[in-house]
DNA sequence: GAATTCATCCTT
DNA sequence: AGGATGAATTCA
């Protein structure tokens, strides 16, 4: 009987999107398992690939079959759930299903590929050039070549059968280990070898006494010298008498900096006791029911998560918390770990390939029971999950935005639906789409409408920035803002300022002949840094000096329009001297671990006032906050996206409930030009409801989700007709082929026409109910797919895109 | 006629 | 995707 294995392999391609069969060698059938990763054949080189099934027969002729040439993993590394789950990412979201099993695993697990070089004949017989590179070694990475220009003195090599070429797979994580030593459990053994050492050899002797009461157990040596007084030496003379060995033991890189204390559970006001039992109730029913938990800010959300926890752990469960990258704060961690203690692990971007790898293997193993992480922490590989909560419904952060384009949302009901357990939606402000499925009793509505501590929700003022141009203030803070700024910097309070953008200015403009500096890839004006006097595109990394004559006309009249948070910076230095600020921006934040020394130094009082971007309106909880400025929050609402009043609306009053949430009462001021604008008027007072039945009704009027579902198609090229063209010939093809349930708009160009020099032009589809669509979808690859190829043509779909 | 570029085909 | 193979094109 033969056993072979179906194979998705390590090639992102539509005409390879399938599992390729493999035979199992006879040493390899005991151990293979579904899940498990392989080093296979692929072609004319060796790739990863995920055993999906394991089979008995196969139609692949004999002749062209090959085994398996490794296998990767005794214990598989995807469960069944998984791999079903890979399954459905690849119908919902168009995408390879490679793509989808590499996504649930962390990259330490990926493949790393390199092409050695290996030598096949005496070096004499090389030509010149090459013999320097074989002097040392019979193998050189493909990589030396190209770095010294001699690719045409390998073909050359090659040709001759002087060298061959191996494409081989490595690992890219590894499992940290450690040297211990394990004491022999022998004692009669200890005690004869006591007595083979001679007297004099005095701390010998004392180190076997000591292992006689410790015999069997493995310890880290430098507790052994430390316990004993003994150093490396005499430990070495003992192992080679047998008295203990060496033995490498597997170990977790430690990503936490500090312990935390313990905390135990805080009383709950009479809302969150209801929330928390109905969800209790859904677990003990094992109901897979989707809860909303609306809760204004400050309203204790975090407190029914841990308790929710803490009961499905006492039943033996596990836990997945998902929360936004950006609030993924040490503060929020903590919270979780001083409940949880050890049995917590963290999951998120600033975690080093070998943290993450760890962690991934404390989840896999076991170890733990409650996971915290960022989106992709929702492949969490648990077996018996009792909760999966989603901090944050709202934030576009879960949306992937390249392949696999999941929702981290969609994934959870998914899962849920599988464990037969409750999914938690959590936020102050939910998506429209998720508070509509509330309403239509999709998911279930569980309110938190007062502060925990049943502080009041912060006054909020806007300031009308035309006014403050009229009364001739020119700066960019309200004579407001000023007042109150100077009021806590009396009073010894802290003051959190928030801006929506980065760097110096927005833009550089030549006031001769308008001309606005333009990124050289993209289409985008470049932003202006000061700290090293250069120009950035936020988008490709694109950089220059900033110039000194305009580059069009050579005026010298150039200007820096718009205002980041470095020019933030600067002004606030001129308006109060002495107070001292601390500026959080993707630029103070890049090293690892600065973005929790800021809000640490932050949180003890070491600045007055914390300036920032995005990643300040999150999770940021201290006492002493009584102002919340926004500096203008016009510029999220005038982004050409149907979400830009959705956006503003919750950024406004996730920024607002920063403030006063403890004892001293918070103010919050909001800048704008718009004050007039539905978003600002209503988050003034902190009301989602009107706010949600007023932008329902703009979304209706225009046919936006959640009345609507999109899918995005995007056609790329370095050619703008190309581009334009081919956008439009996929148009013309999807109109012939869907309903007319179906309305297709565009092509038009992309938000941003031109990325990486490569001109975008897109069209979105909106419908109710098109079951074929993901079929056409596909069709519409499969026609086009070798054509699109050939002429560089980049097709990419988005279902539910997060922006368009 | 060899060298180089281009197109097509295939991977178990 | 990435590599091999074979045809088309270039060049001396």
């Amino acid at each position: 009987m033969i056993t072979v294995a179906q194979v998705i392999v390590d090639v992102a391609a539509y005409p390879v999107d399938r599992p390729f069969d493999y035979l199992v060698p006879a040493e390899m059938t005991q151990i293979i398992e579904i899940g498990s990763r392989v080093k296979v054949p692929f072609g004319p080189r060796n790739v990863l690939g995920f055993v999906v099934a394991i089979a008995n027969e196969t139609d692949v002729p004999v002749e062209k079959i090959k085994p398996v040439t490794q296998l990767l993993d005794i214990e598989p590394v995807l469960t069944h759930e998984m791999l079903e789950l890979a399954k459905w990412l690849k119908n919902e979201t168009i995408c390879y299903e490679i793509d989808a099993l590499q996504v649930m695993l962390p990259s330490a697990l990926r493949a790393k590929y390199e092409k050695i070089v290996n030598l096949q004949t005496e070096v004499e017989r090389l030509p010149e050039s090459l013999q320097e590179l074989f002097k040392t070694t019979q193998h050189v990475n493909v990589n030396v070549f190209e770095k010294n220009n001699m690719l045409n003195e390998l073909k050359q090599a090659l040709k001759n059968k002087h060298v061959t070429i191996e494409n081989i797979v490595k690992q890219k994580g590894k499992v940290k280990e450690v040297r211990k030593v394990q004491i022999i459990e022998n004692v009669q053994k200890l005690t004869e070898i006591h007595q083979q050492i001679s007297n004099r050899a005095k701390k010998q002797k004392q180190l076997v006494e000591w292992m006689q009461s410790h015999s069997g157990e493995i310890m880290d040596p430098e507790v052994i010298y430390k316990e004993t007084n003994s150093s490396p030496q005499v430990l070495n003379t003992l192992i080679e008498l047998g008295a203990a060995s060496f033995v490498k033991q597997e170990i977790y890189r430690d990503p936490f900096a500090k312990e935390v204390q313990k905390t135990d559970f805080l009383n709950l006001t009479e809302e969150q006791s209801v929330a928390l039992n109905q969800i209790t109730r859904a677990i003990d029913q094992k109901q897979p029911e989707t809860f909303l938990l609306h809760g204004v800010t400050g309203s204790g959300k975090t407190e029914v998560y841990l308790q929710t926890i803490a009961k499905v752990l006492s039943d033996g469960k596990e836990a997945i918390v998902l929360v936004p990258e950006i609030s993924l704060t040490p503060q929020m961690t903590e919270r979780f770990r001083s409940r949880f203690g050890e049995l917590v692990a963290v999951m998120h971007s600033g975690l080093s390939v070998g943290e993450k790898y760890d962690e991934w293997r404390k989840i896999h193993q076991g170890k733990v029971k409650v996971v915290v992480g960022a989106r992709s922490a929702v492949f969490a590989p648990f077996e018996n999950v009792g909760i999966i909560i989603l901090d944050e419904e709202h934030e576009s952060t879960y949306k992937q935005e390249d392949s696999p384009r999941y929702h981290a949302r969609d994934v959870a009901i998914r899962r849920g639906k599988h464990h037969q357990c409750p999914v938690i939606l959590g936020s102050a402000t939910p998506s429209l789409e998720s508070f509509a499925r509330a309403k239509k009793n999709v998911y279930t509505l569980l309110n938190l409408k007062e502060r925990a501590l049943k502080q009041s929700m912060p006054k909020v003022e806007i300031v009308d920035m035309r006014e403050e141009l009229k009364k001739g203030n020119r700066s960019m803070f309200s004579l407001n803002l000023v007042e109150s700024i100077q009021q806590r910097l009396d009073r010894k309070e802290q003051i959190v300022l928030f801006l929506n953008r980065r760097g110096y200015s927005s833009f550089v403009l030549c006031r001769d002949c308008g001309t606005v500096l333009q990124c050289e890839n993209c289409d985008i004006s470049l932003t202006y840094h000061r700290k090293n006097e250069k120009c950035k595109c936020h988008y490709c990394g694109y950089e220059i000096h900033v110039p000194k004559t305009c580059p069009q006309c050579q005026s010298d009249h150039i200007r820096f329009f718009g205002t980041g948070t470095q020019k933030v910076e600067e002004e606030l230095a001129k308006f109060f001297p002495g107070a001292r600020v601390l500026r959080m921006d993707v630029d103070t934040t890049r090293t690892k671990g600065s973005h929790e020394q800021l809000l640490q130094a932050f949180g003890d009082g070491k600045a007055d006032i914390l300036l920032g971007t995005q990643m300040i309106a999150k999770g940021l909880d201290y006492p002493n906050i009584t102002l919340v400025g926004v500096l203008s929050a016009d510029t999220s609402l005038h982004l050409p996206d149907f979400r830009a009043a959705e956006k503003t609306f919750q950024l406004l009053t996730q920024v607002s409930g920063r403030a006063g949430r403890h004892e001293k009462p918070g103010e919050v001021v909001v800048q704008t030009y718009t004050p007039e604008h539905y978003a600002i008027q209503l988050s003034q007072a902190q009301d989602y409801e009107p706010f949600y039945e007023r932008e329902m009704y703009m979304r209706h009027q225009a046919g936006y989700p959640p009345y609507y579902y999109l899918a995005l198609i995007q056609v790329s090229h370095e050619d703008v007709l190309m581009a334009a063209d081919y956008a439009g010939k996929a148009a013309e093809w999807l109109r012939s082929q869907l309903s007319y349930n179906v309305s297709i708009i565009g092509p038009t160009a992309a938000g941003i026409s031109r990325l990486q020099n490569r001109y975008r032009y897109q069209c979105l589809l909106k419908y109710k109910v098109e079951p074929d669509l993901i079929p056409t979808l596909l069709q519409l690859i499969k026609i086009y797919r070798s054509d699109w190829i050939k002429k560089g043509i980049n097709l990419s779909i988005d279902l539910d895109p997060n922006m368009i």
